[in-house]
DNA sequence: CCAGAAACCTAATCCATGTTAGGCATTGTG
DNA sequence: CACAATGCCTAACATGGATTAGGTTTCTGG
């Protein structure tokens, strides 16, 4: 039998690398377009797990792209809470454009051992001058921009178990169009204590809602590998609809 | 004496509409670009309030942005509940290039009677082709994806009293920054259900919220006008750093 | 200027989630 | 191989905010 690995590598659309794999789904890019953003990713920096990328009041001149691993923006509050604001898995983007800002307004850390690109913000700009690529790169903006209204909602309007449901239901979808999921199993190297920082719940309650999610025979969490054993039935049970991602094609359930 | 619309008029930072003073705050625009933007607010279309400027799931073939008044971006749950999202005030693009996106994941009403310009694609296409603006466009979506960070830590790990203060503080920077604010008054006209909406609370737990502000005379709220009594106060006990606004000049208090 | 609607306010009760405080299992490491 | 660290799991108890159900005030349109 294949490893999981490879059996991924056999699901994807394409060949390529998650972040071509991703902007592809907006439209056909250019052979030079991806000569371009394989270049990109071709000297990663390698981090081990739960190291800063960058951090809040930092001025970057560099744009950090994850080739490999997991990544997550969060901010800090004064009594040491933290939110994560967002997970990061390959070919996103952790700070596109930053630079037109100025300072990063929060952080962001690797979560498991990870490969980082950075790229000089010259040779974004370069890229940028390619127009199939500066909308590529409009297209991931929005689409990040609709994934945190999305958040908004999962911690503002549903229980936990809605939520935790409904976060389940986007990672698969985000890993599935990059080639990383394996059927309905992918890895999610996630503790409850991040899970809960995604979320504004406790690890103790987040625990509680998976007991509950394994007892309803909804999925299996174990080890970092997550199979959502019925899809649809988590979907409906946590309200989740992937319009926001803008992904042409819905995955097969 | 003045009326309140006319001395905020006074403390405007430039002559300009809000959109202008706004884009302004990114970097100098050129004559060509600012009659190109005041073209863009002449002929505004009248709204109602409570009126829907785009409903989730149209496919829009022009932008659309605030002049005058209120308006929100929400999402529907399944159960009818509703979670705001982001509140868009005059200067603010409800949709800047949808159209790459194709399909809205989310809807926009009017809260106030409002003026709403309609800019065709092709105008927006033209636009983006002067780099001020473009790089001003690209500060505006940017600065929106901090604000959507910001409101999911507000939700996820601020209490009530914390998230009520730190939005406050949010728009009457952003108020302060288009000259609609008059010392430390603006116009907030927001029901306690929409304010509700927006963090995730009850009307009811908004209003004894609201109750204790008064009551530690942090805020004075009637009306539609919210005048902050003591704003160091309000920002520290919420917790705001207004940095994520990307604002260089901080308000003076 | 009146009537209905909308918004505001309040109180009593309930519950989803937080808090605290562990014990247990797994994993990485010298 | 042991032991420290980390993550997982559980239970008892506490609480912020939801729910329900009004009454009251303030708008608004005719």
């Amino acid at each position: 039998m294949l490893s999981a690995a490879l059996q991924a590598e056999g699901h994807r659309r394409g060949p390529h690398s998650p972040l071509i794999t991703k902007l592809e789904t907006v439209s056909r890019l250019s052979e030079g377009d991806h000569e371009a953003l394989a270049d990109l990713c071709a000297d990663p920096r390698e981090m081990g797990a739960r190291r800063n990328v960058i951090r809040e009041g930092e001025r970057p001149d560099h744009v950090h792209l994850v080739v490999e691993g997991w990544a997550a923006r969060y901010k800090l509050l004064p009594d040491g809470a933290r939110q994560i604001t967002a997970f990061l898995i390959p070919g996103d983007f952790c700070d596109l454009h930053v630079t037109i800002l100025g300072e990063m307004d929060h952080s962001i850390t690797t979560l498991t051992r990870a490969k980082v690109a950075y790229i000089p913000r010259s040779k974004m700009d370069a890229l940028t001058e390619r127009p199939g690529l500066a909308k590529a790169f409009w297209w991931a903006t929005l689409v990040d921009e609709a994934v945190l209204r999305a958040w908004i909602v999962n911690v503002g309007r549903r229980d936990a178990f809605e939520a935790i449901g409904h976060l389940m239901c986007e990672l698969y979808v985000r890993m599935k169009n990059i080639g990383l999921a394996d059927g309905h199993s992918f890895e999610l190297p996630l503790t409850q204590e991040e899970l809960g920082d995604a979320l504004g719940l406790t690890p103790v309650h987040v625990n509680r809602v998976l007991q509950r999610m394994r007892a309803d025979e909804l999925i299996s969490f174990k080890s970092g590998l997550l199979t959502i054993l019925d899809y649809r039935r988590l979907e409906r049970a946590s309200g989740f609809n992937p319009n926001y991602l803008h992904i042409a094609e819905r995955p097969r359930s």
